[in-house]
DNA sequence: CAGTATCCCTGATGATACTG
DNA sequence: CAGTATCATCAGGGATACTG
């Protein structure tokens, strides 16, 4: 299954760092969420879905996500016009690494309060 | 061990937000890594150690870090000065999370390319 | 040695309006 | 419906110089 990979302490942060950048990005993670488990939305579903997202940010974050691999664009050729977000097979996969993230997270110790 | 936590869909992406504001920053991920597996380092080492660093961005990076609770700092008071730096425990526990997220990039298809 | 203090500049985001 | 186009704003980061 998954394959072996070699890293130095340069490469890894290199791998870790490529990444975040794909992640970075305001509405990228919201997104992502709402395609999680096969979901297929229309571009207008995603607009009344995320509350305060401007169709410029939308339709920007979509096409990074999409030239990174993540998501899929399905067009289909109508009148109106119809496109279809989902995530690939390999954003699908992305799901088990954020729930890492999201449970070390969650196990933060309280002390000095998240940076005000 | 492990706590179980219950997310809706937008708690999970708020709570991965979280987690990955803590890690975004030029030179966060290369600070980390310098620091993973229990080293113990002085500013100065770190700075001589990681290229085209400047110390305001060092300190800013490792004040961000403590702040957030996953790095250490700890001075010793001595002229001249010597402070060092090393993980927190939960610092330390990101290991794993980062090397999912790394074993996913590295699973990355080949197809259109990273953004040009 | 281990920081502070300034100034500057760019890229990411937001607001708004227009179109095939 | 699903985008493009334009303009304004603002925080993150870089360069540089100074200090307890």
């Amino acid at each position: 299954m998954s394959k072996k990979h070699n890293f130095t302490r340069d490469t890894a942060a290199e791998g870790v760092e490529k990444a975040l950048k794909m992640l970075e990005g305001r509405w990228k993670l919201i997104i992502l969420f709402h395609l999680f488990g096969g979901q297929v939305l229309r571009f207008s579903d995603l607009e009344k879905a995320i509350d305060g997202i401007s169709q410029k940010m939308l339709i920007q974050q979509l096409r990074q996500l999409e030239n990174d691999g993540i998501v899929r664009r399905i067009v289909h050729h109508q009148v109106p016009p119809k496109v279809e977000y989902c995530l690939t097979d390999w954003g699908q996969s992305l799901c088990p690494a954020l729930d890492a993230l999201l449970d070390w997270a969650a196990q933060q110790p309280a002390q000095t309060e998240t940076t005000p």
